[in-house]
DNA sequence: TTCCGTGCAAACAATTTGCAATAGA
DNA sequence: TCTATTGCAAATTGTTTGCACGGAA
């Protein structure tokens, strides 16, 4: 990583892969280019399989490995952040979205989760424990609605 | 899994493993015993790494295949609950305990965050989303008061 | 005696790493 | 050219499964 990160959130206006790869100085590659499409194709936090399936669909040569370090790379330029979603499945998103989401335990639909709902229990926790909640680092977890009925 | 599942949490009086696998009609063995002395020890979550390492002191010759097991048996009994921590790392707890807790990113450390915030937090994205959020079945995740001091 | 439960080894899924070949600047 | 990046194979980690033996009821 030879690039310092910039942390920067990407500009509305600023959707074209190979432009914001350039403007995060770094190589502009074929695998690097097609992740990034899909991550700006798709609006909140995204599972690793379907982020390698759809990249491998603009660039079939995709290699998985490729992918993770890709988003390794991402992650420290500050373009992409992690989210943890229960089992063990790993999700990734655009930096600059902090939503925050919860994903049904039945069949791992995400839905939006209000911020200011989540501020107000992170400001208890620190209140309470001095522990510094990162809401947009975790997701929650239950049923969703359709599922919840279903049961 | 012959016995019907009974879903009774432990009554506080009733801390002695072989009793307590007895009323669950399951057999009494060296294993099952150790899991469930580390558990009853120990309140609140744990992860499944401790809690083999905590059983082996009890009984050298547990396997971790038989801990699994064992949790697996303890869950579908209704004595175990799990909860989902980031990274893919998994904690387990006796059943009736709904605390819900917070997992520092950094060292790991599991604090208890307070109930009725989240329950406040868990009826706003049920009346915004119909999402029904399970509090104790995930951690929340971000950093300690130790850790977010040391960085 | 009869199955349930266990140990062991091997299978698994998700993710990471070593290394030589390749391609971007 | 020169080094960042990739593909592939193999290692890691956490968890699960198949199978034959051993012990609880």
């Amino acid at each position: 990583m030879r690039p310092e990160p910039t942390h920067a959130p990407i500009a509305p206006l600023d959707r074209d892969p190979t432009a914001v790869l350039r403007s995060h100085g770094c190589r502009v590659t074929g695998p690097r280019i097609a992740v990034l499409q899909v991550l700006l194709d798709h609006p909140g936090p995204i599972d690793t399989a379907h982020l390698t399936t759809h990249a491998q669909e603009i660039e079939p040569s995709v290699h998985e490995t490729t992918v993770y370090r890709t988003l390794g790379t991402f992650s420290e330029l500050g373009l992409v952040s992690h989210v943890h979603a229960g089992h063990g499945r790993s999700l990734v998103r655009l930096a600059g979205d902090d939503s925050v989401v919860a994903v049904c335990r039945e069949c791992h639909a995400i839905v939006p989760v209000a911020a200011d709902a989540v501020g107000t229990l992170a400001a208890r926790v620190h209140a309470d424990a001095g522990f510094t909640l990162e809401p947009g680092h975790f997701a929650l977890e239950g049923l969703c609605a359709a599922c919840a009925g279903a049961i």
